[in-house]
DNA sequence: CTCTAGATCTCGGCC
DNA sequence: GGCCGAGGTCTAGAG
């Protein structure tokens, strides 16, 4: 905890007024520099890995010169009171275990193809390109091709993807018709527009009915 | 500092075991739970505004249990061992000071559009459509329109940005033909291979040169 | 290593 | 308030 002043050079150039502010330094080099609000991002910082160097200016206040080996990135901090300093090791940390994002969402999905449209059914997963995988690639109730794009949340970047995939499969004749599906828990109104004016097809999926359609049918057996 | 465990149960569920961390109280009521690594973001938080209970398990350990009042999101923080305790106000910060990014960029070409193509001049900045403004519409030296998309860094999501423009644009007969120029420092190899794929011209501009150009010609005046 | 796409993204701007 | 674009994005995963 100390009163200071920051600035920032790098890719852009910041800086911080004098004020009270949270200084964190990690075992790895890095260094934080919060305020008492806002999010969990910091109103500056240095990514690891760099280095400190301690001074002392003219004024007899304490210099803080953190470093990037890498790219030219410097951050200049000035101390003028210290209210807390404490150090401790915290080794290292085991880590964050997720569970559930898109990728149950695609499970869910590739489990029941015909939730996107009557009579589809899966050919694969992960479905490979040269410009990336397709998450899910389907036939429809005749035989023809559709690939099928999968987003929690449906934006327009979502629908440019598609379009490219769909551009790239519709060349190969041997897939050719290929549509589309654009599959999401929400779609933006602006994908909506642009999806459709594409003729991809948009589908709002109801991620809780699915997984209780799941459980229902893993109950069975 | 404290030997803790946290579960997240949210957009997404999540669990980190027992360990040794820093928990982060700040006045809004948010919470940041930080490893002695990583970079600056924390291995699981709370964004404000939340509230916080305390509590004590059966086995006489703390519980916080953190909740959100707009969001169903929940975190729940077991805390085994008290290694450090400190509170300080810190008094609302000044906050950061920026300066230089990509709006920079915009407006040294905005003043120096012949540096894109030569006899390029500005019809004008943030030129308004419906599917948002295109960074500066110009004139080539032959009275035809040119759109152009600037970015600090080129990649492929700018190139459909621009392409998008470009389609839009090409509809209004008062405009027609519009020609795109793709203008960043750097210009990703994939980006650059879709725009030319696309008849839209790459510009990779030398953002020091052009501020020393600007630079010794306000110093004319 | 690069490139791609997601993120409990965060943050700011504009409407 | 929402939507949209940018970020010193960061981060994980695939090729």
């Amino acid at each position: 905890m100390a009163r200071c002043q920051v600035d920032y050079a790098g890719r852009l150039t910041a800086h911080l007024p004098m004020a009270t502010r949270v200084l964190m330094l990690k075992a790895d080099g890095s260094v934080l520099i919060h305020a008492d609000g806002g999010s969990y991002k910091p109103l500056n910082w240095m990514s690891p890995p760099c280095n400190l160097r301690e001074g002392t200016t003219d004024d007899g206040d304490i210099e803080w010169m953190v470093s990037s080996p890498k790219s030219d990135d410097t951050l200049r901090i000035l101390i003028f009171e210290i209210l807390h300093d404490t150090s401790h090791e915290l080794g290292i940390d085991p880590g964050l275990q997720k569970d559930g994002v898109e990728k149950h969402l695609q499970e869910l999905l590739a489990e029941h193809p015909a939730s996107l449209a009557p009579g589809l059914t899966l050919v694969r997963r992960e479905f490979p390109t040269a410009i990336g995988p397709v998450d899910l690639m389907c036939r429809d109730s005749r035989g023809s091709s559709v690939a099928v794009e999968i987003k929690r949340r449906g934006e327009i970047d979502g629908v440019e993807q598609l379009t490219r995939y769909l551009e790239l499969l519709n060349r190969d004749p041997l897939l050719h018709p290929v549509s589309g599906i654009f599959a999401a828990q929400l779609i933006k109104p602006q994908a909506r527009v642009l999806a459709e004016d594409r003729g991809i097809t948009c589908v709002t999926v109801d991620y809780d009915a699915l997984r209780g359609i799941d459980d229902a049918e893993h109950r069975l057996f």
